[in-house]
DNA sequence: CCCATAGTTCCGAAATCCCGAACTATGGGA
DNA sequence: TCCCATAGTTCGGGATTTCGGAACTATGGG
């Protein structure tokens, strides 16, 4: 297993970071990962909770992500640490994933219809 | 021709805004929209310059980004008159759109590869 | 009434996504 | 060393989405 490919941050695009945050589950997952600082990834399908996303999926999803730049993946052992490039892509596109993720943010809480 | 659908803002979703940008083509449509402040449709075509984009995948383009929440559309006789809705949604999602649009005017501006 | 312009719809081909099943890699034991 | 359990990846193919040309609709002049 030779070690995986990350692009070089001058090499991220928005388009692909757009492209991988657009999907919910991964914007949980990354989320999630740049909260925790480090998740090993079938944790990270545990803390999602109620989504259920099967492995094949979720190592696919992880990819994704990896390649758009927005996490680094390395394996210790037997299993996988994945750790968030926000700082790295936060100073390259200033203010993109803080926007981003503020928005999740306040759609789940924030818009609650009534109850 | 009833009036075309329009999201209210407070439906407004951030992975149908992430969806539609992750497009470069949607992204330069919407930046164009949002410049100028109303722009139809077809000469949103011909600004775009080197890219070519056929009539119905403009028009299907369109209809994302309207969806999405990101432009209001509305016939003025033979034509149609798109326009920005930037500010509302900034005002939802404070710093998402001005994020997204500074990485891609970042990423298009400032890397090219030295010349 | 007919035509030109501006967009939309339709539909088949191509590209993507999704996820179960099979496979690979790594680290214990026995 | 061999075998097993755990953690992820790859494969395959069905479902979904995207792309774009051709045909169609809507509007406003002659």
């Amino acid at each position: 297993m030779r070690p995986l490919f990350h692009p070089a941050i001058e090499d991220v695009q928005p388009a692909a970071i757009l492209h991988a945050l657009s999907d919910p589950s991964r914007a949980a997952i990354f989320a999630q990962v740049t909260r925790e600082g480090c998740v090993e990834a079938c944790s990270a399908v545990a803390a999602l909770g109620d989504r259920v996303i099967p492995k094949s999926s979720l190592s696919s999803h992880i990819k994704v992500l990896r390649e758009a730049g927005l996490i680094r993946c390395e394996r210790h052992g037997i299993e996988m640490r994945n750790h968030s490039r926000i700082l790295e892509v936060e100073a390259r596109f200033p203010g993109l994933l803080t926007g981003i993720m503020n928005a999740y943010a306040r759609s789940h809480g924030g818009e609650g219809p009534s109850s």
